[in-house]
DNA sequence: GGGCTCCGTCCACTCCAGCGGACACGGCAG
DNA sequence: CTGCCGTGTCCGCTGGAGTGGACGGAGCCC
């Protein structure tokens, strides 16, 4: 709203937000379950594996808490590609409140593949991704998969890992 | 096709791009008169007076050169505030391509408020732009006006002004 | 000629983004 | 109990983002 028609007369500097809350946001939203959520070095030795870019975990804390907040583009870049989020995330509302409803979708889901897929899904009302969210997880109940929220019991393998595809 | 949907497997990276190009693209497409084109001191000056952020002409002749490319956030800010863009312009090329189309427009009009006003023309076609832009070198062309690409022989005042339009 | 203003370019400096390495705490196996 | 690993939190340092102030050169007026 603020980069689209605004009132005229708006003289207050929305300026540069709350990025730690965005980004810890992302992190709750990726690991919905706090037993299972990694902690910020095993989050950044994540991040270096499948980015190949590099962020300290002390960063990655100072970031989400809010102690540092002018980052440089190659970080921010490294952080989208990261969660599979385009960079405009973190400095534009309206991005980041569309892609979140993607986010519950795709967090739905639970594979890096279908993920992506879903994220292709731009131009969706959020009304249809919420339906779409609401069908998933009905089809999982038939197939007797556990609910979204709730962790597999799995194998043992690890399929919660976001992977960056296109940015 | 590089920004847009892309094959799959797709693991280069398109990377943080032309920054300088950009940078000096949006300063040519300002100022197409070279003769009137402000250098990196005085640009730098405007850009205090203008949105209050700071920004060293120094650092704008590295930006413009691709000497510097690693930009923090607040500085990006800064410069899209001066000259009228979204924060987008410079990390996406769709954004950029579609602010170029308006640019065209707005630098047409030559008047702060009309071009900050062609900037909400968001959505609209670059075709549609193209027309509109015609109509108004027609228009102008009626009411004796110079026409665009030349500069006014005008009284000694200087019209060609960025200004934030959110101040 | 000498003085002024603007330009692009460069270098030396300041300061903070970003990182490595510690700390205290808690859980878990030997 | 004592290690061992992982967590969140902090401090101190390095490197580069960002700046100030110079330099030579080109136009312009006296």
């Amino acid at each position: 709203m603020d980069s689209g028609e605004s009132a005229p007369g708006e003289t207050s500097r929305p300026l540069l937000h709350d990025l730690g809350e965005r980004l810890s946001g992302l992190i709750t939203a990726l690991y919905p379950d706090e037993r299972r959520r990694p902690g910020y070095a095993r989050l950044a030795r994540m991040i270096r594996e499948t980015t190949g870019g590099t962020i300290s975990a002390t960063y990655l804390w100072e970031l989400a808490t809010g102690r540092k907040r002018n980052v440089t583009l190659e970080q921010l870049g490294v952080l989208a590609a990261f969660f599979g989020v385009p960079l405009e995330y973190f400095i534009n509302d309206e991005v980041s409140r569309r892609v979140n409803a993607q986010l519950a979708l795709a967090v739905a889901l639970r594979d890096a593949k279908v993920r992506s897929l879903a994220l292709r899904a731009e131009g969706l009302s959020p009304a249809s991704l919420d339906a779409l969210l609401t069908i998933v997880n009905e089809a999982r109940r038939v197939e007797n998969l556990d609910r979204v929220g709730e962790e597999a019991h799995d194998t043992g393998e690890q399929p919660d890992r976001p992977e960056a595809q296109r940015s």
